[in-house]
DNA sequence: AAGTTTGCCTTAGAAAATAAGGATCAGTTC
DNA sequence: GAACTGATCCTTATTTTCTAAGGCAAACTT
């Protein structure tokens, strides 16, 4: 149930390229039959190859102008810091993505805000808001050399 | 042409969750007919909102275990390094995101890869290889708290 | 060797997308 | 104020696509 052919990553690179292609049309470039394609496909996503479809929208057009990353410092007093800063990170929508690292500090935050104004505000009073944060530093990013490229599945 | 109101930033929403929902159901959702949900998904796209569909693969069940960032640290003593390097960094595969910014370094690369195995060859092959690399500093993801959250059209 | 599973196919009915045509309303022009 | 224009929405009809059913052949099991 875990196996994976040269089909099902042709199937999977192409549909992380166009989520919304007709199957027909999979099909046709796959080189085997919609319903066939079909089953593979739903076998994919029930096995968990595929966790679903999204619209990938312009954030710039939406007035999100300003992506900025931020490295953040716990204070390793209190044991539940961790928790309590990976849930609150949850319900912020300006955080994109946010990883725990190994390193010189604790978590990484992708954030998208509309400009320096939000991101300032974002910072007082999202971020450090936070109890347990001990040291923030932001880098803002000036310029996208590469944004979101698929996963390598070829 | 540039004007987005209530009714189009719900759609971009529900589309961002799922880029594969029918028009049909999409439309019940907002309300309105097929074809008016229709008309407006299609000026969203021509005038940039939308920029796409895609498949979210889950990297780990394709066998990439490992999320990497990499801050690097260019050699700028030649004039084309920021070029040379953008360029390069489009082809890798392994290279997901890739951003100049202001701060301690110059590029802050996110990467997928295998396991530490493959980071090292990557590290050695790929990323040191470029010319004008001075210094980086590795990351390595321990957990991912927050994982590719939707943007806030809301 | 018979049975089972897997992967593929074709076909037909159900569902959805799309294109055409028309109604209504707001804002604009004469 | 009347007519025009453009935007937004609707219904309807045609085309396309999806989906479910059933069958065939190859590979793997017992």
């Amino acid at each position: 149930m875990t196996e994976i052919d040269k089909i099902d990553r042709k199937i999977l690179s192409i549909l992380q390229g166009d989520g919304r292609i007709a199957n027909v049309e999979l099909a046709e470039r796959i080189g085997l039959s919609p319903t066939s394609v079909g089953e593979r496909l739903k076998r994919l996503q029930r096995d968990g190859f595929v966790e679903g479809y999204g619209a990938r929208l312009n954030p710039h057009r939406l007035g999100l102008g300003l992506l900025v990353f931020v490295e953040v410092l716990l204070d390793k007093t209190t044991p539940d810091v961790f928790e309590r800063f990976a849930k609150a990170v949850q319900t912020a929508p300006e955080v994109l993505e946010c990883h725990m690292v190994a390193g010189g500090f604790d978590y990484l935050v992708k954030a998208r805000v509309a400009n320096m104004t939000a991101y300032r505000r974002f910072l007082g009073e999202t971020l450090l808001a936070l109890p347990g944060v001990r040291e923030t530093r932001t880098y803002a990013v000036m310029e996208e050399v590469k944004r979101d490229a698929p996963l390598p599945v070829g």
